[in-house]
RNA sequence: GCUCCCUUCGUCUAGUGGCCCAGGACACCGCCCUCUCAAGGCGGGAACACGAGUUCGAGUCUCGUAGGGAGCGCCA
């Protein structure tokens, strides 16, 4: 049999941290089966549903490189299916109309809370048989089984009973004609032959009334796995207020998704002691059923020393297409200056995104913007330090030729004709190339300036070591 | 209130009754390397929530307690 799992999520917002990871295992799942990944948008709540979010999501999964073979399949569209799939049940006896009003409901629920029993529905209409009736309240509720109980082995949570007590009868079609959400997942996992639901583990609770739908349809239920969720670095439930960013908002700051989809297959999945997963390792090796059951936090910090490691690892060619894209979001034209490639193995070991790298690529680029004055009185206004810089406009000026090798060589013979060790030459170059005393090794960072630059720049910092 | 779920270093986790006085990774601290910052190398501190029970033996099984979470909608 064919594996099929799908994404589901509600266009309510952008695509986040806990969603991209449902996703992920979705996709892992299917991908490792070799079977399909469904796409589906639940947008039946016509209230909150926007084509914003849906646009959104799908950028998300694009960007992730999460690819579904099915779908977007719109909930909103299939609106006759689930009014038919509603009056089979009606026709069966499996459901009823039922039309009491929302104080009367308001009024069970307390009286059963009363009673020491979970807010709920009394079941006052289940055995009356009434007839349609064009009324505001009509509604179509779902005739659960009142006693027994329904058990599902849940692929992370383990074996998992519930008593059919108490479980009442739920709305499966609004006085607006339009499926809830229980009715809705259900007939269309149903009709797109969905073998394993994999979804977050806030729905464990609506598990045992969906089987009782699928069981009144006749339709084989398929396997369940629930997956814990995502909290915050605090421990607290990740919201927009703590920290829950679009998936996009990542690549802004300058995260490749491949290192985000490793961050993310790890949290609540290992593999021994293994960290990093090519995508061909994570298909091969994930398997739904050795996800954690506890939930864990997103701990950003990780995701930072993953995200170098693909800097550092991957084809910098590739880096610096990368590179490119957030340099003009600086408002830098990556033409303005060296080779990119070059610019990306010389800060790969010293930043963890690209957003980083981007920002300290600048100095190649543009002309400094701002000068570290504490660097300056420290480095440049040092004794001998004007006469060392002056030393070294003559040397560069006169390089056959312009490399590192060869600037690293003339620094070198710099100092050792002035009898101070390579930092004192270094640092005061540093500061008059890069207004800063950070930088990558003197002589790439002189290189990678160009002689014209690198002369010119010299020339200022003499000036401002003598102001 | 009721029902369900969860609990190993600060964080992510390994661990499926003896290989564990608990291993790895991130973070943190120290040393080395060194022109700065990193990267890298080496080393360090750091955890089985608690209590009973089963067993020759429990992080691993059972029960309880505590703590955390989810759900109880004509929201998904």
């Amino acid at each position: 049999m064919t594996v099929r799992t799908r994404f589901a999520p509600s266009p309510t917002g952008y695509l986040h941290i806990g969603g991209a990871r449902t996703a992920l295992y979705c996709w892992l799942q299917a991908r490792h089966a070799r079977g399909q990944f469904i796409l589906r948008i639940e947008d039946t709540d016509r209230e909150r549903s926007t084509d914003a979010a849906v646009q959104a999501i799908l950028d998300g999964m694009a960007w992730l490189g999460l690819d579904h073979d099915k779908g977007p399949i719109f909930q909103a569209q299939r609106m006759d299916r689930y009014r038919q799939v509603a009056q089979q049940l009606l026709d069966a006896g499996k459901a009823y109309y039922a039309y009491e009003s929302k104080n009367e409901i308001e009024a069970m629920r307390t009286a059963a809370m009363a009673a020491g029993q979970k807010p709920r529905y009394s079941g006052a209409s289940r055995e009356r048989n009434e007839p349609y009736r064009d009324d505001p309240n009509r509604v179509i509720r779902f005739k659960n089984p009142a006693s027994g109980s329904v058990v599902f082995d849940d692929a992370v949570k383990g074996r998992v009973e519930w008593n059919n007590a108490e479980l009442d009868d739920l709305v499966i079609v609004r006085s607006d004609g339009s499926p809830t959400y229980n009715f809705a997942v259900v007939v269309d996992d149903i009709d797109m032959r969905i073998t394993q639901v994999i979804r977050g583990d806030d729905h464990v609770n609506n598990t045992p009334r969906q089987i009782n739908i699928y069981h009144a349809l006749n339709a084989p239920v398929p396997g369940f796995a629930h997956l814990p969720m995502i909290l915050g670095a605090d421990g607290q439930k990740l919201s927009k207020r703590h920290g829950a960013l679009g998936v996009m908002q990542y690549s802004e700051d300058g995260y490749l998704p491949h290192a985000l989809l490793n961050y993310l297959v790890r949290l609540g999945w290992s593999h021994g002691d293994q960290e990093i997963f090519s995508i061909h390792e994570m298909i091969e090796l994930f398997d739904i059923a050795d996800v954690n059951q506890s939930a864990s936090r997103f701990d950003l910090a990780k995701l930072g020393w993953l995200n170098q490691q693909y800097l550092k690892n991957d084809n910098p060619l590739d880096v610096a297409r990368e590179l490119a894209w957030h340099m003009r979001r600086l408002g830098i034209d990556p033409a303005s200056g060296p080779c990119m490639v070059e610019v990306v193995i010389a800060l790969r070991d010293r930043v963890q995104t690209l957003k980083e790298m981007a920002q300290r690529a600048k100095i190649w680029y543009a002309p400094i913007e701002q000068w570290d004055e504490k660097a300056v009185a420290k480095h440049l206004r040092a004794a001998g330090a004007a006469a060392l810089l002056q030393a070294a406009h003559a040397t560069f000026a006169s390089l056959a030729e312009w490399s590192p090798q060869v600037i690293h060589a003339a620094i070198e013979q710099l100092a050792a004709g002035a009898g101070v060790g390579m930092g004192k030459v270094a640092q005061p170059l540093r500061v008059a190339m890069t207004g800063t005393q950070v930088s990558p090794s003197i002589e790439h960072t002189i290189y990678l300036a160009g002689r014209d630059t690198a002369l010119r720049r010299i020339d200022d910092a003499i000036a401002r070591a003598q102001a």
